[in-house]
DNA sequence: ACGCCCAAACAAGTGGCTCT
DNA sequence: AGAGCCACTTGTTTGGGCGT
C-alpha cells in the first residue's frame, strides 16, 4: 500500500515547517533536536550561537561565558542520559534541555562544568543529587510567541508521522527509505531494530540493508559530497539506496550487490552510478544520480 | 522477584583531512 | 573527484547491578 493522500500531506506540511523553523533561524541542520534546543538554551541564557561547526563551544553570552547544549526527547520525567567525550575545559556551562515529544520544554538543566568529572558524564538523578546545579521547569521558560508558535506546530506535525505510523522511531529519513524499499522490493522489515546490518528480509529470507539521504538544495549543508558511511562487515547481500526529495518522497531507489560496494568504509553517494550489477529500482529525480 | 537506574553498545548522520 | 581515514553528533535498545 502506498502512501495515501493524508500521509503525503503529512510529509508535505512537515517540510513546509521544518523550512519554516530554517528560515526562522531556529535550525541550522536537520538535527531538530539539538538545533531547537540550543535555540531555547540561547533565548534562556541570552547567550549568541556560536558557527555550526564549532568545537564544544555552542554559544556564548554576554559576559563571555561559554555554553555546551545537549537536547533530548523524552516521554517519562527520566534525566538519565549518558555523555561522552565532553571537553569540560572549553565550557564554563553544560545545559542540558529536555523535551517533551512534541518540543514543550519540560526542563532545563544547567550545571558548571566544574561540577562534571572528566570524560565521560553521566547524568542521573543520582548525579544530580550530589552536585549543585541550577534546574528550571518548562512552564518558566518563556520564547518569542511567533517562534514558539512555529516549534509547536513543527513538534505536533512530528508526532502525527508516528501516530500515523508513516515512522516508528525519530529518525524520519532512515524510517521513511526502509518504508519505501519495503513497498517496492516487496520485503518483510525487520522487527529486531537492533541487529547489525539487517533492514529487512524478502520472501526467501535474503537479507537487505536499507541506506536513505535526503537529497535537496538547501543552505542546511556546505558542500554536496554524501557519504554512505560504515558499510564495513555488514553481512547483507543486497544494499539498497533511497534517495528522498525535499518532502521526503522517493526520488531514486537502487539495488546493489552489497560484495561490489568497494569503499564501504565510506561510500559516496555516487557509488550508485558506478557500482558493478546496480539495478535500478526507482527512476531518479536527481540530477547527478543518474 | 521485580522494577528502576544507568552505562554501554549499536545505529545513523555530517563533514573535515590527506593522498592520489 | 574519489578513497580511506577520522572526529563528532543525536537517538534507541539492552542487559547488568542494586535496592525494595
Amino acid at each position: 500500500m502506498p502512501l495515501n493522500k493524508k500521509k503525503k500531506q503529512l510529509l508535505n506540511d512537515f517540510a513546509n515547517q521544518s523550512d519554516k523553523l530554517f528560515d526562522l533561524g531556529i535550525i541550522r541542520t536537520d538535527s531538530f533536536t539539538g538545533e531547537i534546543g540550543e535555540y531555547v538554551a540561547s533565548e534562556v541564557f541570552k547567550f549568541r550561537k556560536t558557527d555550526r561547526v564549532t568545537r564544544a563551544v555552542d554559544g556564548i553570552d554576554t559576559k563571555g561565558k561559554t555554553y555546551q547544549v545537549k537536547a533530548k526527547v523524552i516521554e517519562s520525567d527520566k534525566v538519565n542520559y549518558g555523555i561522552g567525550n565532553l571537553d569540560i575545559e572549553s565550557i564554563d556551562y553544560l545545559v542540558i534541555v529536555y523535551f517533551t515529544p512534541n518540543y514543550e520544554t519540560k526542563r532545563i538543566i544547567q550545571i558548571k562544568s566544574t561540577q562534571l568529572p572528566k570524560g565521560k558524564v553521566g547524568i542521573s538523578n543520582k548525579f544530580l543529587n550530589s552536585i549543585t546545579y541550577n534546574s528550571i521547569d518548562g512552564s518558566e521558560v518563556k520564547l518569542p510567541a511567533s517562534k514558539q508558535k512555529e516549534i509547536k506546530k513543527f513538534g505536533e506535525l512530528y508526532c502525527l508521522l508516528q501516530s500515523e505510523e508513516i515512522i516508528r522511531s525519530r529518525r524520519i529519513v532512515g524510517d521513511l527509505g526502509e518504508y519505501y524499499a519495503s513497498q517496492e522490493l516487496n520485503l518483510t522489515l525487520n522487527e529486531n531494530k537492533n541487529e547489525k546490518g539487517v533492514d529487512a528480509y524478502d520472501k526467501k529470507g535474503i537479507k537487505y540493508e536499507i541506506k536513505t539521504r535526503r537529497v535537496y538544495e538547501s543552505g542546511r549543508r556546505t558542500g554536496k559530497s554524501r557519504r554512505l558511511n560504515n558499510l564495513v562487515g555488514k553481512d547483507s547481500k543486497y544494499l539498497v539506496v533511497v534517495a528522498l526529495d525535499r518532502s521526503f518522497r522517493c526520488a531514486g531507489m537502487w539495488l546493489i550487490p552489497m560484495a561490489n560496494v568497494h569503499n564501504p568504509k565510506s561510500a559516496h553517494l555516487q557509488i550508485v552510478n558506478t557500482t558493478p550489477g546496480t539495478k535500478r529500482i526507482v527512476k531518479s529525480r536527481i540530477s547527478w544520480l543518474n
